[in-house]
RNA sequence: GGACGCGUAGCUCAGCGGGAGAGCAUUCGCUUCACACGCGAAGGGUCGUAGGUUCAAUCCCUACCGCGUCCACCA
């Protein structure tokens, strides 16, 4: 006998050890087996699984288990991200929080020595929770985005996208990170709304002493590198200053004052000082008038040497305070007005501000590279879902930027380059290649350093989708998984994965990565709020697994996945999931307490009894719902068709129905039994992908009656109904049924529209006063049912009416004759009825619908009120009856 | 400044041209022999606002208001 509740605690880390032992997450072998595969989105090896993992994972974990289960040879790869600048910054904090040296202290070597240390202890964390989620990747293929394979593949593109020329070396600006003193790239900024200032400045014309042009800057401390004015050609103001010097003032320089297009004559004073070395567009204005660019700062953002002496070694800020005041004392402040500006911060931490800073870097021709990997969006041959995110995947493409990839940082791939005594570069993939080259190239040996700088991180996931199936060896995994199927992942990613696996797809491979993207949303928490460390407001998924089960989590989940909005998750969300799954197992118990066990050679086609034709047709409908969804990657869609099946139907109605079939024993029963087994096993399959571990229990818990089970549920095949289970008949027969018994006996059920699925109103074994009641009125119930005849089974205490037509359907009534309550039903019913009349008939009395709607419309119309006026006849009719008897 | 998305019951959300829905919460009644993580019932909505298209609009169009996200070089 079952328990009263499922016990997924326990249960859990059995089935999945036994599902992982077993080896059923690897491709099954038959090279028949039409392949499908997914690559995960590799999260951060520092990282522990939030509730996004949670999602993400969970929805590849449905269509994984879904399409083995139909079958297929299903390949999911896990594995992890080094994420460079992320857990080399983690490591760094734990060996300061432990009093340890710091990482220049450590020196490169030793320090990328600990960080392999720390993954070594810590980096199984997140697959592990992985496998509590329930997910079923194939663990003998588990990757790391730095391991040796994928370090070979990293080393194979970069060599040779910089011989076809598209990875080169640049000087120009690059977002700065000056804490980490690295470059990142524009898509690690991130710009934030703050209340700033802009300062006007008057800078000296030279040769017109008292004569001054005013500027506006909202960054004071950049005027030290100034090395023009900038003002509109046709701007009347300045015509005849063009042409002409100032003297920038605290540093002496003289520099000209320059006509260019991208001064704005409307912004400011019309009048732009530019400072090459430290804003993009100074940059390009420079570039254009063959302006030096001065760089004023340090590494770690402080003023350097170019500055004036009285500057040097101050910190950004601290030396625009300086400059501010400086300029006022000199009454060169024109004024300050506050004003409303974007920053760039970093962004991931969001307290770091981004400079523009002059630098040497690698960079990525994506504009070549983005070509085919637009054409290959627009052709369909890869399909984003849902398909609005296209416009953003086009938009950024179209007018992409070449893509700075390298870093100043330790942990991660580092660059394969080398560099001559006298600078020059050979890229190779070892370093003996490169050793050779530079001999080839000097006519001698020469030593080589290697460029210090590491790969963005970005750069090795983006080789995710074939560096994991073993490229660039031509293994069979790569000639059987790619193109991989789909690639679930969520859409904040889109630019810096997504998009980068399409550019080196298809450049390395010739093919897509990947069939179809299915976007997901983001989590937030009940109140819509970011979850964040800092608020608090962080859900674990692993508690919620803890105190609920996995399989409430993930169809949580997956019942709210298909929001175009942000997910907001609240507990109670989970606990209603969490009882729903409690209600079916408790309909397992209820089907092992009846006798309702699996019978060998059972065909559902062969059943007679109305309540199993109908159940089969409802199945067929269930399946055909939930396969429909799950192929078209609606997760939500299959958890609620899955949902409204088990709880409205089966329990509310099938097996309540099913009671008094059972009760009465017999030829009846024994179908029903069997039917009723043979729909369990059927929602056991159904649910499997979205609810994995309940199911298996009960697949194994019901295996221990009848015969035995071919295998374990997981790779059970998935159902495919045949469109003869459909029964049009029965289906007519218990909508009536439902219909009537239910509070949903208004027109509106009694017109067939869908069932209302309302739980019936049902004792299965009246009382004696009911019993009397019942006798008395046979009549009036008689018609008030609809149906041709009441009958009352003398074994039986409860009153059993028999539908006439087939006489088949045993369907107890008793307990609705609380006659008050049901006249005031009744009364309520027949006003509403009115109401509907009115309405309907208004609607067909205008000439213009009659005239102008679709025939089927004004059709359905006129039955629908010959309906609700036969209806509201009856009703009344049988109210007129009822208040007879009180 | 551009783009996209969202505003439907107290809350979280489905629905998206012809009858306003679910879960949770609330109120009432049930320890009925699968399930109190349950069963039955009740209350609760001018479907953001204003126009337009249509015989018909929560659903399509336009504008506006509110919220959110992404992108952008504005001194």
């Amino acid at each position: 006998m079952l328990d009263k509740t499922f016990d997924p605690q326990s249960v859990e880390p059995r089935l999945y050890a036994k599902w992982e032992a077993s080896g059923v997450f690897a491709p099954k072998d038959d090279p028949g087996a039409e392949p499908y595969a997914i690559v995960i989105p590799p999260p951060n090896v520092t990282g522990s699984l939030h509730i996004g993992h949670a999602l993400n994972n969970t929805l590849q974990d449905v269509l994984v288990r879904f399409e083995r289960m139909r079958g297929k040879a299903v390949l999911w790869v896990p594995g992890t991200d080094h994420a460079g600048i992320a857990t080399q910054m983690l490591v760094e904090r734990q060996l300061a929080e432990s009093g340890n040296m710091g990482r220049r202290d450590l020196g490169r070597d030793a320090f990328v020595e600990k960080v392999w240390e720390w993954k070594a202890k810590f980096g199984g964390n997140i697959v592990r929770q992985l496998r509590r989620l329930g997910a079923s990747c194939d663990w003998s293929r588990e990757r790391f985005t730095l391991d040796e394979g994928l370090s070979v593949a990293v080393r194979k593109v970069f060599v040779t996208l910089h011989k076809q020329g598209l990875i080169y070396r640049d000087k120009r600006l690059v977002n700065w990170q000056p804490e980490l003193q690295t470059a990142v790239s524009d898509l690690e900024v991130a710009n934030v709304e703050v209340n700033g200032s802009m300062w006007r400045f008057l800078y000296p014309i030279e040769g017109e002493p008292g004569r001054f042009i005013v500027v506006a800057t909202t960054r004071p401390e950049t005027m030290l590198g100034d090395t023009a004015v900038a003002v509109h050609p046709g701007d009347e103001r300045y015509q005849d200053l063009v042409g002409k010097q100032v003297r920038l003032p605290l540093v002496g320089r003289l520099i000209p004052i320059v006509a260019d297009d991208y001064a704005d004559p409307e912004k400011g004073t019309g009048a732009v000082k530019i400072t090459p070395a430290h804003d993009f567009n100074d940059f390009r204005v420079g570039q254009r008038h063959g302006l030096e660019a001065i760089n004023i700062l340090t590494p770690d953002a402080k003023l350097n040497e170019n500055a004036p002496e009285a500057y040097r070694g101050l910190d950004r800020f601290v030396a625009r305070k300086k400059i501010v005041a400086d300029l006022e004392a000199l009454g060169l402040l024109d004024g300050v007005d506050p004003n409303k500006m974007m920053v760039p911060y970093d962004e991931k931490s969001k307290l770091v501000i981004i400079e523009p800073y002059l630098t040497d870097q690698w960079y990525v021709d994506a504009k070549t590279l983005a070509q085919p990997a637009i054409k290959a969006v627009e052709d369909g041959r890869t399909v984003f879902e849902p398909k609005s995110w296209e416009r953003t995947y086009f938009e950024w493409m179209r007018n992409i930027e070449p893509w700075c990839v390298s870093r100043q940082v330790w942990w991660g791939h580092r660059i394969p380059a080398w560099f001559g005594p006298d600078g020059a570069i050979f890229v190779e993939e070892t370093e003996e290649a490169a050793l050779a080259s530079a001999q080839a190239h000097y006519g001698h040996a020469e030593a080589l350093i290697q460029d210090e700088d590491v790969l963005d991180t970005w750069f090795s996931s983006g080789l995710w989708a074939f560096s994991t199936l073993g490229w660039p060896e031509q293994t069979k995994d790569l000639a059987r998984f790619y193109p991989t199927s789909d690639l679930v992942t969520s859409f904040d990613i889109i630019f810096f994965w997504v998009a980068r696996m399409m550019m080196f797809g298809l450049h390395f491979l010739d093919e897509v990565p990947f069939h179809r993207v299915v976007f997901n949303a983001l989590i937030r928490d009940e109140h819509g709020q970011k979850m964040s460390k800092t608020k608090g407001n962080v859900v674990d998924p692993l508690e919620l697994i803890d105190e609920y089960g996995a399989d409430a989590l993930r169809f949580t989940v997956v019942a709210m996945s298909g929001q175009v909005r942000d997910i907001r998750l609240s507990r109670q969300r989970i606990e209603g999931y969490r009882n729903f799954g409690t209600k079916l197992w408790n309909a397992a118990r209820f089907c092992q307490m009846n006798g309702c066990v699996r019978v060998e050679g059972f065909d559902p086609a062969s059943v007679r009894h109305v309540q199993n034709r109908w159940i089969r047709g409802e199945a067929l409908k269930a399946a055909r719902a939930v396969t429909a969804a799950l192929e078209a990657a609606q997760m939500e869609e299959a958890a609620g068709a899955l949902y409204r099946f088990i709880w409205n139907v089966f329990c509310d109605w099938r097996l309540e129905l099913a009671k008094p079939v059972l009760a009465a024993g017999g030829e009846a029963a024994a179908e029903t039994q069997a039917m009723t087994a043979w729909t369990l096993d059927l929602i056991l399959r159904l649910l499997h992908p979205i609810m994995p571990f309940m199911t298996e229990e009960l697949w194994e818990k019901t295996a221990e009656a009848g015969p035995p089970r071919d295998s374990m549920l997981i790779t059970a095949p998935w159902p495919e109904l045949p469109d003869s289970y459909a029964d049009e008949v029965a289906a007519a027969e218990m909508a009536l049924v439902i219909a009537t018994i239910s509070e949903g006996r208004s027109v509106r059920s009694e017109l067939n529209v869908p069932v209302a699925a309302k739980p019936p109103l049902l004792v299965t074994a009246a009382g004696p006063r009911e019993r009397r009641v019942l006798e008395e009125n046979a009549e009036a119930i008689r018609q008030m049912l609809r149906v041709s005849e009441l009958r009352f089974d003398a074994a039986d205490a409860g009153a059993v009416p028999f539908l006439a037509e087939g006489a088949s359907l045993a369907l107890p009534v008793a307990e609705f004759i609380d006659l008050a309550a049901e006249k005031a039903r009744l009364a309520k019913e027949v006003a509403a009825l009115a109401g509907d009349i009115d309405r309907t008939a208004k609607k067909l009395a205008n000439p213009d619908f009659v005239a102008r709607a679709p025939e089927e419309v004004v059709e359905e119309n006129r039955e629908r009120l010959a309906e609700a006026e036969a209806a509201k006849e009856r009703l009344a009719a049988a109210l007129k009856r009822l208040e007879g008897f009180s």
